[in-house]
DNA sequence: AATGGACTCAAACGATCGTTCCAAACGACT
DNA sequence: AGTCGTTTGGAACGATCGTTTGAGTCCATT
């Protein structure tokens, strides 16, 4: 009783057996999404997440490996949902128009969905790590960002081929990639440094039709460019 | 004669005064242009960054005062260029039709042009340390943003509120938001991880004719999807 | 009561960080 | 030749980094 490592704050006295232990945990992963967000992997210290979370350093070091492990559960944690999401979003798409091909908005609405949206029950600060990982840490991150984003990436892909045949697979994975970076824009909260929109964007449902309306739109102006630079240039694969 | 410290490649003994002073200055911001846009600010050390320019630390703290300092030389020599680029066409474009609005694609060919196309000389190993800004360091680099971008987003914002008078200027500047998101995310080199796709990825017409048409077909989706949801809820200024 | 595993703590490890200090080398000028 | 300001290199500064260590605490089980 001589230390007070953190006070109780919810009134639990009985029946919580070993809360430090998965409290502890919990705590590290929570300022794990918060300062990784913030700060980017490199410039937050294990000394300062520690603190935040307001356990021993060590503790995180028993609980994870290392800091890159803290960073690969933290990003685990928080994308697991956000893309079970949206592949059952993306199957129940595909279930519903049977052997028709989906529409372009509706395969943008079941990847972009899940990202605005927040998630379940927290949704108050939880920050996207997953948007730090497409600019922090120089080419460690390749491989947990391949991890992380590969099927769903792969799986939207399909989809979107699927929905413009007419287009080569090619311009069609080019028009998605900039529709990740709007995603991935607005996700990392840059929205939020912008002087004349409201400070903490909102993220509801007006912004999810907004960014389906401009990714969709800018999905089918930009193949529609290539398909009008590409046909009497290469007429090979028209063939 | 005891020491070499750094081997005299272009053969000049004659002429050359002064030449490591300038020299030196030019090494390191090359090195930061290279290794901060690709490991990020945090994560690049001074000596990583003094041993690859093939100069000493102290050099580096004799020329810049600080790493903070450096950055800021390394970012405001590469995007000065392209920020100049960008006004001056938006001022061309609007000299060009004279009373009458720009049109979008003219305004974000003016926008991204700068920034995908390599500008003047120098257009081989030319990074882009802006995209790093966009999403490195904590929130001392915000106000180094501001002063960057600035100026340019203004400018452009305006002539997108005067392409598009129908739309709010908020949603001119989200739809805008979006399209810096997809850019960023082109520019800072992300499709070179894309599986299905050339790694590196070449800056050329093609993909700016690309880029344009997106952005510009995303810009007039989501406004258009805006006004749709905006006008029947909140008629209090379209009146 | 005693044992064992799960968990946490303070302290320290070696390494590396950004920065500073000082002596030496350089060309320019009197 | 001699002196000055400019520029460079090498060594070292204190601070902080991620990680490890070993003793200690707590609870569940026997």
């Amino acid at each position: 009783m001589d230390v007070d490592p953190h006070e109780a704050s919810t009134g639990v006295d009985s029946a919580d057996q070993r809360r430090s232990a998965a409290g502890t945990r919990e705590r590290l992963l929570a300022a794990g999404e918060v300062l990784f967000a913030e700060r980017g992997f490199a410039a937050t210290s294990m000394r300062a997440l520690t603190q935040a979370a307001g356990v021993s350093l060590s503790a995180a070091n028993y609980h994870f490996g290392s800091k890159f492990e803290l960073l690969r559960a933290v990003c685990e944690r928080q994308l697991g949902p956000v893309n079970d999401a949206r592949l059952s979003a993306l199957d129940e798409l595909d279930a519903r128009c049977a052997p028709e091909a989906p529409e372009v908005e509706a395969v943008m609405h079941a990847f972009l969905g899940p990202a605005i949206l927040p998630e379940g029950a927290r949704q108050e600060d939880l920050r996207e790590v997953a948007s730090r990982l497409y600019a922090d840490p120089p080419e460690v991150v390749a491989e947990l960002k391949q991890q992380l984003f590969g099927p769903v990436m792969q799986r939207v892909t399909e989809s979107l081929v699927l929905a413009v045949p007419e287009s080569s697979p090619a311009s069609v994975m080019l028009a998605f990639q900039m529709s990740v970076g709007a995603m991935v824009h607005v996700v990392a909260g840059h929205l939020d440094n912008v002087v004349g929109l409201p400070s903490p964007y909102p993220r509801d449902e007006e912004l999810l039709d907004f960014m389906v309306a401009y990714c969709s739109g800018g999905f089918r102006a930009g193949l529609a460019a290539a398909d009008r630079s590409e046909s009497p240039s290469t007429p090979e694969e028209t063939r």
